[in-house]
DNA sequence: TATATTTACGGGTACGTACCCGAAACTGTT
DNA sequence: AACAGTTTCGGGTACGTACCCGTAAATATA
C-alpha cells in the first residue's frame, strides 16, 4: 500500500501501465495517438493514484503561452472607477505571468456600444484561451458570450451579471441587496416626515445595474413599512452644470427632501452641488471608493460610501481564468463581492 | 543592446562571466567556495542583466523544504474566533505547498501565558525558516522575538502588534481607530442624555488590544464634544452567569444606559443577556464575524459588528513569509486590515 | 505478395535551476 | 622538492513535465 505522502508522477504511471511517459502525456492532455485500450489502462491508474500534476514542472516544460483577453470600459473623464479593476487585473497578471500566462487589455467607451462590439470582434479574431469582461451592454455582451461558447473559450463576468450565459463565473456585487443596504444606512440619518431622493446620473438609460440597486433600495422601505416619499430623477447629461440645474429644480419642488441616494459612483457630482449650495441638512449616500468621493466623505458632505471592491473583482476575475485553465480547479459559478460600508472614520484602511 | 523581453538566466550569466552555472549558483545563494574576484564579476553581471530567478525551475530543482511555524491561540470553548485565522493559514499553505513550503501549527491557551512560552520554545528547538505569530502575551512574545532575531528567523505578527520588534511585518487592525469607528456607529443609535457602557469580557486584565480599542472609542466622543457619560466594566469571569450578574447590576445602577460597546468577540454573551432581559431599547455593538454574533445580528439584538478579516490576516501572514523567503520580495512593515462595518443587511456577502 | 499509408508508441531533449561529487590549482608543512 | 590539506571551480545529474521526431506495427491498396 502506497504511503499517502509519496508523490506519484507521470513516470510511475508509465511504469505501471507499461508505456512511455510520452503516451501518458498524450492521455493526460487528451491528445490523439493512443489506442482506447491503452487509454483506459492509463486513466484507471491516474484515478487510482489520484495523480496531481506538478504545476511547476508542467509550466516550466511548456512553451505554450496562455493568453487572456480583458474587455472592460476605459478610464474616462466622467469617472476613473475602472482604474480599480484594471489595477487588480495587473496585480493578478504579475502573480501568474511566471506560469506563462499573459493578459491583453481591450477597452471600450461606456457611452458607445459600438466600441464594445468592435473590441469584442478583435478578441474573437485573436487567439485567446480565456476572456474577462464587464457585460455593460446587455445585448452586445450576450452576442459575444454566444461566440465564446461556440469557440469553447471560458469567460468571466465582473461588475454586473447576465444570467444564464454559461459564463465560467460572475464576480461582482449583489446589486439589489446593495441598494437595500443603502436604504438601511439612510434610515440612520432620517427624521420624521422625510422625503428621499434617488438620483441616477448616467447617459445610458435603463442601465441594468442601477435599476437593480434602486429596486433593492425601495424594497427596504417597503419591507420595513417606513412612511415617506421616494422621488427619483434621472440625469442624463453628466456635466456639473446639468447636475446643478436638475438638482436645484427638484430640491425647489420638494422642500422636505432630507436625504439623497445616488446609484453609482457619480455621487461626487451631487456632493459638489450640496457643498456649493451649503445644504448641510441633506444626507448623501453613494457608491465607490474614488478620490473625489473620499474627499467629500472626509469633509462630511457624503455620509456613507458603499463599495464592492472593484480592484478585487479584477484580480479574482483574472485568477478565475488562470485557476481553471492552468490549475484545472473547479470555479464557483457566482462570487458575490462584499457590500462594504465606508465612513469617514474607517476609510483610511479600506482596500478596494 | 539586449531586447527587453529576452530572459537571461543562470546560463547566460555563466557564459558572460566565463564560469560554470555551479559557480553562479554559489554566488546567487551566498554559498562559500567562490573567490572574491569571481564573485564581483558575477554580481556585476547579475545587476547588469537585472537577473530575475525563475521560481518554477528553482523550486522544482530544490529538495529543500521550507518550514514555517505558526504560533496562535487554540480555538477554545470561550470563542472560536481563532478558527478564522487558521482557515486563512490553511488556504495559504494550500497555495504555496507546491513551492516546497510547509506550515506547522503550535497552539497556545489564551488564558495561560506559560503555554505560549512552552510552544515558543518548541519552535526554537525545531528547524523553522519563518514564524507567524499572534503576540497575545507582550512580555513572552518580546522574549521570543529576541530569540528569532538572534537566529535570523523572520517573523510576522498578526492580530495585534508590539512596536519596534524588528518583525518582518504586522498584519492586523489599527485598534485605536477601530474603537473610534465603534463610537461613530454608536452615535447613530443615541438620543439625548444618553449613557454608554463599554464592556470588556476577558480573563486577562490590561490586555493591550482592548485598551487601545477603548482609547479610540473614548477619543471619538471627546473629539466631537459629545456630552454623556461613558461607563466601563470589566468582566473577568467569562461564563454566562457572571456576565448576567455583572450586567444586571450595572444596568440597575445606571438606568440611562442606552448603548453598549463590547471590545471583543464575546459580544454574543451580552447579546444573549439583552435578549433574555428583553432589553430592545439598548443598542449593542461588538466585534468579529462569528456564528453566534451573526445570529444576534440577524435577530437585531446586535446592531453592528466590526470585523478585521481574521482569515485574511492568517492568509496574508503566511504569504508574507513565503514572499520574503521564496520570492525574495520586499514586504511592507505594517499592513493594517480594513475596519469592516457589518449590519444585518450586508452580512450575507461578508468574507472574513 | 509487395508497397504505401496510417496508427500507436517510445527515445530523447528542453525548460532553468539546485546541488553533489570530483578535479585542478593553490597553499602550507616537512 | 614532495606531500598533505584546502580552496576554487566545473561536469553532470535530478527535479517532473511538454512535446518533437523517429520507428515499428497495423492496415489499405494495387
Amino acid at each position: 500500500m502506497e504511503n499517502d505522502n509519496t508523490y506519484f508522477g507521470v513516470k510511475e504511471i508509465a511504469r505501471r501501465a507499461n508505456v512511455s511517459i510520452a503516451t501518458v502525456d498524450r492521455v493526460i492532455h487528451n491528445r490523439t495517438g493512443v489506442s482506447e485500450k491503452t487509454k483506459k489502462k492509463i486513466n484507471d491508474i491516474i484515478k487510482e493514484l489520484d495523480y496531481q500534476p506538478n504545476i511547476l514542472a508542467s509550466r516550466l516544460a511548456s512553451k505554450k503561452i496562455i493568453s487572456l483577453a480583458v474587455l472592460i470600459p476605459s478610464v474616462s473623464e466622467e469617472t476613473d472607477f475602472w482604474e480599480a479593476p484594471l489595477n487588480g487585473i495587473t496585480r493578478a497578471e504579475d502573480e501568474i505571468k511566471k506560469y506563462g500566462v499573459q493578459a491583453v487589455n481591450f477597452f471600450f467607451d461606456l457611452n458607445n456600444k459600438e466600441s464594445f462590439t468592435k473590441q469584442a470582434n478583435l478578441i474573437l479574431q485573436g487567439h485567446f484561451q480565456g476572456v474577462l469582461l464587464s457585460p455593460s451592454f446587455v445585448d452586445e455582451a450576450q452576442k459575444f458570450a454566444e461566440s465564446c461558447k461556440r469557440l469553447k473559450i471560458p469567460f468571466t463576468f465582473i461588475d454586473s451579471d447576465i444570467p444564464d450565459q454559461d459564463n465560467l463565473c460572475y464576480i461582482g456585487p449583489h446589486l439589489s441587496q446593495s441598494g437595500y443596504v443603502g436604504a438601511k444606512l439612510l434610515t440612520y440619518r432620517l427624521k420624521e416626515n422625510h422625503q428621499v431622493l434617488v438620483v441616477n446620473i448616467s447617459k445610458e438609460t435603463d442601465n441594468y445595474s442601477y435599476i437593480q440597486i434602486e429596486e433593492g433600495f425601495r424594497s427596504y422601505f417597503k419591507d420595513h413599512h417606513i412612511p415617506g416619499e421616494i422621488i427619483r430623477i434621472n440625469i442624463k447629461d453628466t456635466d456639473s452644470l446639468s447636475v446643478t440645474r436638475d438638482l436645484t429644480r427638484v430640491l425647489h419642488e420638494h422642500e422636505n427632501i432630507e436625504a439623497i441616494f445616488v446609484t453609482n459612483s457619480r455621487v461626487f457630482a451631487v456632493a459638489a452641488f450640496l457643498e456649493k449650495a451649503k445644504r448641510t441638512d441633506i444626507s448623501l449616500i453613494g457608491y465607490d471608493f474614488l478620490k473625489e468621493n473620499i474627499e467629500y466623505l472626509n469633509n462630511e458632505t457624503i455620509d456613507f460610501l458603499i463599495c464592492h471592491k472593484p480592484e478585487e473583482q479584477g484580480y479574482r476575475g483574472l485568477m478565475s481564468l488562470y485557476e481553471t485553465l492552468v490549475l484545472g480547479k473547479r470555479i464557483e459559478k457566482v462570487h458575490f463581492m462584499p457590500i462594504d460600508i465606508i465612513t469617514k472614520e474607517n476609510q483610511a484602511f479600506y482596500k478596494n
